[in-house]
DNA sequence: ACATGTGAAAGAGTTCACAGCC
DNA sequence: GGCTGTGAACTCTTTCACATGT
């Protein structure tokens, strides 16, 4: 009787992508001491409207108080969970060059959204060798079956010219989710995701907005900030 | 009266988005020898309706063939100029690690969006030492009339903690737009962009997706992409 | 015949504004 | 008094559908 548990409301996309800019800060608040957040503050901090937070942490239930606002550790925690945030969906990496390395050794993973389970590469000087931990091998040589969780998420750090012969390889042992840093756009099978993380995009966006004055105030994953006396940094 | 020359039409926020994926697939097509593309084609390329693409085009300038499509070369042309591709927006970055490294050793540069013209780090290490040809300096000893072309975008790769102090020293030396790898929100003055390119918000991103069914076909920076025969792999 | 360009309709997301609660 | 939660208005995007041009 209760089959579809796993879907609570569908948030809209643009909800997804704030939420954690606002789990982010709400921990950042929680270590200077601060436990309650307005939805004013809050907006100010994250470069969105007052009235977008509330629509959004709304969306998630009410769990705000009225003439207070937020408790700082609660709105981490609801966004947390929301989020799958305690699933560490199993990871892999393919390409170990120098940005896959800042990524396995950077505080990134903390968020335990992901957990890295294991590295591939393609040069024999760099196969066998050990990494974060993990020893590198060769993607075309998995056995999806060694895993007992099958990875879920794929990170994709290779030269453009590579990366759809990766997505595909990565594709065929199971991974559903894929993150690409590569200039490439991939063809991949109906039900894998796939996002871009594209720094030659994100500089000609940044190129467009000097040229044409202003950008918005508030858009996908980004936001701009007005310089004001905010909560945070004036706690009462 | 005619004081307002640089605003040729202001394109939507989605439309800036998408132009670079459009830029990036006609140049692959043109690289394999198709000098056209119609709107359909571009649109399961790019994981967006045929309507959004003419939509989008239309609205840098009509230049399309009725009957035939767009031509590849023109395209990318067209949008390269329309992003101001051929600025070559000064650019510095603070934070020289192994994110750092891999970003100046990388052919991103080559979209000639952005040239770098100084890095900076607060290492005695690193300080001194050239990078891709440039000498690391200290951002809080640079002399802001030392270029003729002041930077007007500032790339950071520094861990969260330090990000905001080195998003200041970014402001004062002139810059207009920031590029911020770290996982901390920034305040800056009005009339600087800022954007983030943040790894653990994707993987977020990501968790949530696998966890709740389909992620939708386009939004932000990020599409998705059906299997089906193409234009581009089964040319004419 | 085929594919663009564009009014008009539909759909999403944001902001307004205020009732309701602390 | 202050702040959340939410219907309703509004704005921005996308999609439809077809006139227009090659």
């Amino acid at each position: 009787m209760s089959a579809v548990h796993r879907r609570p409301k569908l948030l809209p996309e643009p909800t997804v992508a704030r939420l954690p800019i606002y789990q982010r800060i709400a921990e950042e608040l929680l270590r200077r001491g601060n436990d309650t957040v307005s939805s004013d503050d809050l907006g100010r901090l994250a470069g969105v409207s007052a009235a977008t937070v509330r629509r959004d942490l709304s969306s998630i239930g009410p769990f705000g108080t009225r003439g207070s606002g937020y408790q700082t550790l609660d709105l981490s925690r609801r966004i947390f969970e929301m989020l799958g945030g305690d699933t560490e969906d199993p990871t892999v990496v393919v390409g170990i060059g120098n940005l896959a390395r800042a990524l396995i050794n950077s505080p990134l993973f903390a968020t335990r959204a992901a957990k890295i389970v294991a590295l591939y590469d393609i040069d024999p000087n760099v196969v066998g060798t050990v990494v974060g931990g993990l020893e590198v091998r060769r993607l075309a040589d998995e056995d999806p079956d060694r895993f007992e969780q099958p990875p879920a998420i794929g990170l994709i750090t290779v030269p453009a010219q590579a990366a759809q012969d990766v997505a595909d390889g990565l594709c065929d042992i199971g991974v559903r989710a894929i993150l690409s840093f590569s200039q490439q756009v991939l063809l991949v099978p109906p039900g894998v995701t796939v996002r871009y993380v594209d720094v030659s995009i994100e500089l000609q966006i940044l190129s467009y907005h000097l040229e044409h004055g202003r950008g918005p105030l508030s858009g996908g994953l980004w936001h701009n900030l007005g310089h004001s006396p905010v909560g945070a940094g004036t706690p009462s």
